[in-house]
DNA sequence: TGCTGCACTGCAATCGATTACATAAAGCTT
DNA sequence: AAGCTTTATGTAATCGATTGCAGTGCAGCA
């Protein structure tokens, strides 16, 4: 005569004993469902339906010494450009029944200690980085191998060390970026880059200096001004190009972002684009079609990063490779709108 | 004379052996120091340093039978406007050494199966959810108490059954993007709004006529324009407000999403903002203020709902309160900038 | 001195699932 | 029909940390 007020969650022995058979076959007929009998397997099933059996995962995780997790480090959630690659993914993990842990780095500069935590195995079986700029102490752990688990870049990456990536061909759109430009007419080409140590920035400048070279076209280091990918970096920018005596009359931002930071302060000084100037962006953010002018950028894709970092880490796990050194660069498309028009100079 | 290749990770009987202690003093002498006499506390934790420990959190989760997770349950991730609001919640969690967990309810619709999952324990300890449509046989099982983690709404919520929230105060959002249009000079007033079953939508719009009505302007239902707080939403609502014979002087968009895609999308047809129509969004990301026109509208405080929401589920979970139904709602803040003029018909 | 109480530590059960190994039954081969 | 596989299931050890309970030793007190 018992009141079950709150009947706990069944577990297995629970099961186990409703379809009167074991626990080993229980756990059998759930996970490797082609060992068992099949009368049994539905003797079993409809035993785990009718209870509504959930595994408990850290059971099983302790068991199998995994986690069931990876973790994401994201410089800064906030930013809209991480979340499509989130999005990305997000769905690959979910195929492979895996769950994404995600971690802001910005304070992780100030404290490694804390990022550091999530490399040791029992946090999480992967890592994927969208930072390209960790602190050395989370490098030298993460290439250690001793028990870390594989760790991936997505977007950025870091050339301290070997690990394995998946990018953009930044190069190609830094070079697409000037050639367009240049087929538009422009002789005098401003650039508004990442941070100076940067791998995006280094690999969008070489392509565009690149292209510029092969359009015989000199780049004068006044029209390089150097900014972080963010909205006011762009703003900046523009305050600085309005100073110039000799104005480019195109400009090649390295991000959506300081492009519209750009494009927006020139507005508030009565410059208008693409009228007076020229500009490209790069990432194509959603957006980016809506802005007023619509944006002529590089569209990269952000989704597909995703996924395939995802299923490159999955792979790793599931494999338990070690971590052989592979690098995927996915292609970048130009995609011309309203910012850009030919040089009417 | 063994080498030791992959020196495994060091579990706690290796630090106690080394401390020349218990595992149950280690154990103590991690989770609660005062408990344990200072000379051993010292040892231990020197012995933990030198072998490099770090505790198992599958072995522990399994025994403290908790799962030092939550989910949050985001309609979409890819959305920007979601992204400061998780940056919110990390903050919180992180102080409370708490993981989060992402997950994409997008295709939750379709097989709410998926999502069950996450609400038994034995996947997360508590939720947030962004997503106030939920089908119902998830609200169901959250709301039947036994064994389900408990739940939190924040930004949006769902008025079946009684759950935990956290917003902005919406209705007085709306009301304030109405005075302030009514206050420039503004008697026809339109208005984009969000999905018909949305809460938000009906808080919004409710405020917005609450003020119209307070300012004795009558509303004409044909100045209504539908949407779903995306970007072609609002330029879907441009094409209507377009083809209009009377066309309200001001609109107010219920998303700086739609209130972009609206502006653009007349910008593309000559209609200019804020001459020939006032615009109002809502939201203030951080795109807004750098759109030409920069936008007027009212601010959401994103993070402090991320926050919130996730420090009162914190709250839930330590003290294991039985989930009082608690309801925080947070200020909103008019912007004032450029897409809005005084009324010069 | 003998007793009580307190501070500290250790023993061992426990969380729930997985899986190596053992066992049993059935099928196959010659 | 004996022996050998193959298939299906059960037994019990195991993953690593936590914690209730019990024990030890020492201080305080009458």
């Amino acid at each position: 005569m018992q009141l079950t007020m709150e009947s706990k969650a069944p577990k297995i022995t629970d099961v186990a004993r409703l379809a009167g058979v074991s626990t080993a076959t229980v756990s059998r007929a759930l996970s490797k469902p082609e060992t068992v009998a099949e009368s049994t397997r539905n003797t079993v099933l409809a035993a785990a339906e009718k209870t509504g059996y959930r595994v408990n995962l850290s059971a099983r995780n302790l068991r199998r010494q995994r986690t069931g997790a990876i973790v994401v480090l994201v410089p800064n959630i906030g930013n809209p450009f991480f979340s499509e690659i989130l999005a990305g993914i997000e769905t690959a993990l979910s195929e492979a029944d895996i769950n994404m842990l995600v971690v802001d780095t910005r304070q992780a500069h100030m404290k490694p200690q804390l990022v550091l935590e999530y490399l040791h195995a029992t946090r999480a079986d992967g890592i994927i980085a969208l930072d390209g700029s960790l602190p050395d102490a989370i490098l030298s752990v993460a290439s250690s191998g001793s028990g870390a688990p594989p760790i991936i870049f997505a977007c950025e990456w870091t050339p301290k060390g070997e690990f394995s990536s998946v990018r953009a061909n930044n190069t190609r759109g830094g070079a697409l970026a000037i050639s367009h430009l240049a087929g538009l007419g422009h002789r005098t080409i401003g650039m508004i880059t990442g941070p100076d140590d940067n791998v995006l920035t280094h690999d969008r400048s070489r392509g565009a200096l690149k292209a510029l070279a092969a359009e015989s076209l000199v780049f004068n280091p006044l029209h390089r001004f150097s900014g972080d990918f963010s909205l006011d970096a762009g703003a900046r920018a523009a305050q600085a190009w309005l100073q110039l005596d000799q104005r480019p009359s195109a400009v090649f931002c390295q991000s959506d972002q300081m492009a519209f930071g750009f494009i927006s302060e020139l507005a508030l000084n009565d410059v208008s684009v693409p009228d007076d100037v020229s500009v490209v962006g790069f990432d194509d953010i959603a957006i980016a079609k809506r802005f007023i002018p619509a944006l002529t950028t590089l569209r990269q894709p952000r989704k597909k990063i995703g996924m395939s970092a995802a299923r490159m880490l999955i792979n790793h796990i599931q494999t338990n490779t070690s971590p052989a050194v592979e690098t995927t660069i996915l292609e970048v498309e130009l995609i011309v709108r309203g910012s850009t028009k030919a040089f009417a100079g």
